[in-house]
RNA sequence: CGGGAGAUGUCAGAGUGGUCGAAUGUGCCGGUCUUGAAAACCGGUGAGGGUAAUACCUCCGGGGGUUCGAAUCCCCCUCUCCCGGCCA
């Protein structure tokens, strides 16, 4: 949730800066209002609370002493009949606050270019030259046929569309990719967290999925419980509502879940392969850092990934997204882009966010600052996505009989 | 899923209608003592809102109720522990 306070105190910045990621200033202004006639309902009801609550203590004394109470109580009833629709407005006012904020995006950073979708993203590097093919190189759906490696149909016929089953050698692929991963992530200093793949709606809540990203999740039926779409969910979660201790930070935190996402909005696109599907494999890290040092972690964690994809041999390039493309509870983004031959353009692999304090106060999430609490900045990357990888190793690493070798430094896990 | 017990500050744990945001211990922070450390002793130390700062308001698992007044009484829910059932 974004600094309410800060956006009273300085609306015409605020506004400006949400303009980058398409809100528009007429919510904000609405919410403006929303926010100062919760402070009124709040500041007439306390008052009357306060009222009662002397009166309380009063009555009391009264007793103790043996006083007439009559009159007293007349006063007191009274009162507290008049607090009922004060009550009732200042619950409605919270309510309807609520509403809105939770649905404001977070602030862009300053950095962050504008623009409107992934057009304006802007290139920042490539790493690594792709190969260049003495054949027309294949689609991974392509190279999957010759291989036998992909059973689309099956993987249909178990769940629905969007399912797949990987069999033999990309199964172990796969395995193999994410123990690769870990042990990378780890060697930068990332601690390894197996953790739930169904979390509750609070959890959902303070990582900014709920209350306005529910169509995209699978619900469990009768239940206060989501299959989640990231390990970022449980990952930085597992700090909600607590407050740290400033020497344990930065936390950097990774951890293999599948992820789950309905994709509502995506019908039609890479309806093909298995660039896009309802459950996918992820390693993720997350780290939960002291604000003024979390610029550092994002860079780490950006070169963690980088390096991964060139320990892979794989060609990408990094780029920074603008501020129509950011996602709702980041400040700044960067995506690494690996390389696919047989699409013949850059594919999203990693994506890395400061989400700076807006995750963090939505999950009360905070450290000691001496005497003070201050909330921390929670970040979250790929390292990397799993299916996405094998979709890039099949293209980047196929021969023209349409085999695929498998990259070196992942031959001992196999 | 059935039976029983419970949920209070970092943790442990007292508190059964007003004097309780809450004893005591522990942890943590600061100090005295010490060459230094430990021990001992002294002081400080929950969260959120509100304010220029006070005042003031809210929070004793969550929600509702009784009462002038609820951590304390009543109802519902969730969770934890023990016993049994089932089970990787």
């Amino acid at each position: 949730m974004i600094d309410l306070k800060y956006l009273q105190n300085n609306f015409e910045e605020a506004s400006a800066k949400l303009q980058k990621k398409g809100v528009e200033t007429a919510t904000l202004e609405k919410l403006q209002i929303l926010f100062t006639s919760l402070k009124e309902a709040n500041a007439t009801l306390e008052s009357m609370k306060a009222e009662q609550n002397s009166m309380s203590k009063l009555f009391g004394q009264y007793k103790r002493e043996g006083k007439d109470i009559s009159e007293l109580k007349a006063k007191v009833d009274a009162n507290k009949e008049a607090m009922v629709p004060v009550q009732e407005k200042a619950r409605e006012a919270e309510e309807a606050l609520y509403a809105v904020a939770l649905a404001i995006p977070n602030f862009p950073d300053d950095s962050v270019p504008e623009g409107a979708d992934e057009e304006d993203n802007v290139e920042q590097r490539r790493v690594l030259e792709p190969r260049s093919f003495d054949f027309k190189p294949k689609e991974h759906w392509e190279l999957s046929e010759i291989n036998g490696w992909i059973d689309f149909e099956r993987g249909v016929k178990l769940a629905k569309s969007r399912f797949a089953i990987l069999k033999g050698e990309a199964s172990r692929l796969e395995r193999a990719l994410i123990n690769f991963f870990l042990d990378m992530n780890r060697e930068k200093g990332f601690e390894e967290y197996s953790v739930p793949f169904i979390n509750n709606a609070t959890m959902l809540q303070g990582t900014g999925q709920l209350p306005k990203f529910g169509d995209d999740l699978f619900k469990i039926e009768d239940e206060d419980l989501y299959l989640i779409p990231t390990a970022e969910v449980p990952l930085t979660n597992m700090y909600n509502d607590e407050i740290l201790s400033e020497k344990e930070l930065p936390l950097l935190m990774t951890g293999y879940t599948p992820c789950f996402r309905k994709e509502a909005g995506s019908a039609g696109r890479d309806t093909r392969g298995i660039i896009r599907q309802h459950q996918f494999n992820k390693v993720e890290m997350v780290a939960i850092a002291h604000p003024d040092k979390s610029e550092e972690v994002f860079d780490l964690m950006v070169k963690n990934a980088s390096d991964i994809l060139t320990a892979l041999g794989l060609p990408h390039r990094v780029v920074e997204l603008c501020g129509g493309d950011l996602g709702f509870s980041a400040a700044t983004t960067i995506d690494l882009e690996v390389w696919l031959p047989g699409q013949n353009q850059y594919r999203e692999i990693s994506s890395i966010s400061n989400t700076r304090d807006f995750q963090a106060r939505r999950a009360k999430i905070r450290f000691k600052d001496g005497k003070k609490n201050r909330l921390v900045h929670t970040l979250n990357g790929s390292a990397l996505a799993v299916g996405r990888t094998i979709v890039a190793i099949m293209e980047n690493y196929q021969n023209e009989d349409g085999t695929i070798e498998i990259p070196e430094v992942l031959k001992k896990y196999m």
